[in-house]
DNA sequence: TTTTTTGCAAAAGGTTTGCAACACG
DNA sequence: CGTGTTGCAAACCTTTTGCAAAAAA
């Protein structure tokens, strides 16, 4: 909460505006993907408007400060970009749960090494669905 | 083509109909994730309505027939449940390659070893990102 | 005939765009 | 001050829903 995110808006070479820190706040609030809904919820209080956190979301995607994390769900969830890992989802209820290993370098390099079309992998998604405990137990 | 899906559809529990066959053809001469306005384009001399796909997909896609694709695309993609495979997907152009090899298995094992929350895991989604060679000579 | 599926029209939900006012640097 | 950002209203696009007609079993 208290963190200092100015730097990083710089370095990005965004500028450095209310909106887009209170949004980059709520990230380092809830560890987890959110959506826009998410934010605009939680920033009510504050008055930002339902575009400006589409706006936001769209500049931080690409310049990579929160990723896109695909849960199956209505709309599109991010989480902050900094450490790489990935999820389980419950299909059930949605809750996520979060690990960090993932072999995908050697699936990466093996799949390169086939791939007539591809030389270059920049990014990957791998997600687990199940159904998380409380939800087997109804 | 003249591929006989009248006993899939069966297996199913779901009616043979002219749009379902007509749909689930599209899917089997497309070797590729598709989505709603590629079936209701490629269907258009047939006259499929654009709900009657939508619909169809939710019932191929519940009894297993075909499976969501996630592409980070504007729409959902879906392609044929059979063979288990993954892709590779240009991240300019869109474009997509499959590739069959996943240690997803021992991921999984290790994952659910460590969690709190769940303990099964019935699906996975893994896609690769990257620009495609036609791609990066531009 | 009975039940499920389809088409039509309309609505819903998430996201994007145009434009003028505003704020950062 | 100049350029990038925000708010507002409206549009857009994909997907869903209600209901009556049509088709499958």
């Amino acid at each position: 909460m208290s963190n200092d995110f100015t730097h990083l808006l710089k370095d990005k070479g965004l500028k450095v505006t209310h909106a887009r820190l209170l949004i980059i706040d709520v990230f380092s609030d809830d560890c987890k993907p959110i959506n826009a809904e998410h934010i605009f919820i939680k920033l009510k209080p504050k008055n930002i408007n339902r575009v400006t956190i589409y706006r936001t979301l769209a500049s931080f995607d690409k310049t990579e400060i929160i990723k896109k994390v695909d849960l199956r769900m209505d709309s599109t969830y991010y989480e902050l970009a900094g450490n790489h890992h990935h999820h389980i989802v419950c299909t059930n209820c949605g809750k996520t749960e979060g690990f960090e290993s993932c072999s995908i370098d050697q699936v990466s390099k093996m799949v390169l090494r086939k791939s007539p079309l591809f030389s270059t992998i920049s990014q990957h998604s791998l997600e687990l669905f199940g159904i998380c405990k409380p939800c087997s137990i109804k």
